[in-house]
DNA sequence: GTGTCAAATTAGACATAATCTAATTTATTG
DNA sequence: CAATAAATTAGATTATGTCTAATTTGACAC
């Protein structure tokens, strides 16, 4: 019993198993893109991702994000000027963001030197992602034409 | 004549110099920190950055941080849940951002490998920044005691 | 200096993204 | 089943950023 990879997770993570919460890692760990938040709220409320009633509100979703980000299980990446766009962390990646439309792209992992000690001081690093900018295929084949 | 540095800047960056856009200009060159849009208005407003009345409006300030960008004079840091924050791009850094308080702080440089030729398609890469995640020293310290 | 005009500024409305509140419901444990 | 801490909810609220249309101005030509 207590097969379901999604269930097992979210308590490894000291969260409930609800079928809000369920909905929203069912689909990010479906869907290989990055969804915003609104784009999240409304899928969840669209499609049956637990087998009982998905349906979420949207405070519901925020809170399911905060909390599935806190836990370590979803990770957020921010946007400029735009809304926050989210995965489940699965495979390490690290991402390009498309400086025309916003679109947040898997780009494959590879290791990243550290900063030599000393030069973080006090801090305490938990982690270090690689953020690409520029335009992605679909906008530098517009702009080219 | 035209030896100050930020109209030279600003000529270069094909700007118009004006009163609003220069202390922008100035407020960054002035300030370590990474500043919000909010904060620069503020800043903006009570002191005198030009000689000439700097007031500035709301709209003036997210305007001018915008085309700042465009002409690769400043640069914006998107931080998860809050405000972007700005700074004048001067010495090359990478950034590190503190998970409890958001604040942006400077990594000094090192250069980081790119990623393998073939890993980013069609895509056309412009920058590539290394963004450092943890606590900052501060809030390491308060963390612990 | 004066005239010209595209560029810039402005106030305030508007839009979007995210959070908060307080009442209600529910997942989990015993 | 009962108890209860955790989660959900609708809707108000806040935070951040953008847009509009009228006005002003910086840069340049003369
Ligand atoms: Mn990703
Ligand atoms: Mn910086
Ligand atoms: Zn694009
Ligand atoms: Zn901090």
């Amino acid at each position: 019993m207590n097969t379901d990879p999604i269930k097992r997770s979210l308590e490894a993570g000291g969260l409930r198993c609800t079928p809000q919460r369920y909905a929203v890692m069912a689909f990010l760990r479906e869907h290989e893109g990055h969804p915003t938040a609104a784009e999240i709220f409304e899928a969840v409320n669209r499609r049956c991702y637990s087998g009982k009633d998905p349906r979420s509100s949207r405070a519901t979703t925020y809170n399911n994000l905060r909390d599935l980000v806190e836990a370590g299980l979803v990770r957020e990446v921010a946007v400029e000027g735009r809304a926050a766009r989210f995965d489940a962390k699965g495979l390490r990646n690290h991402h390009f963001i498309c400086d025309r439309c916003g679109k947040v792209e898997d780009v494959e992992w590879y290791d990243v030197p550290r900063p030599r000690s000393g030069s973080l001081g006090k801090r305490v690093l938990r982690e270090c992602e690689l953020i690409f900018r520029g335009l992605c295929a679909k906008c530098a084949a517009r702009r080219s034409s």
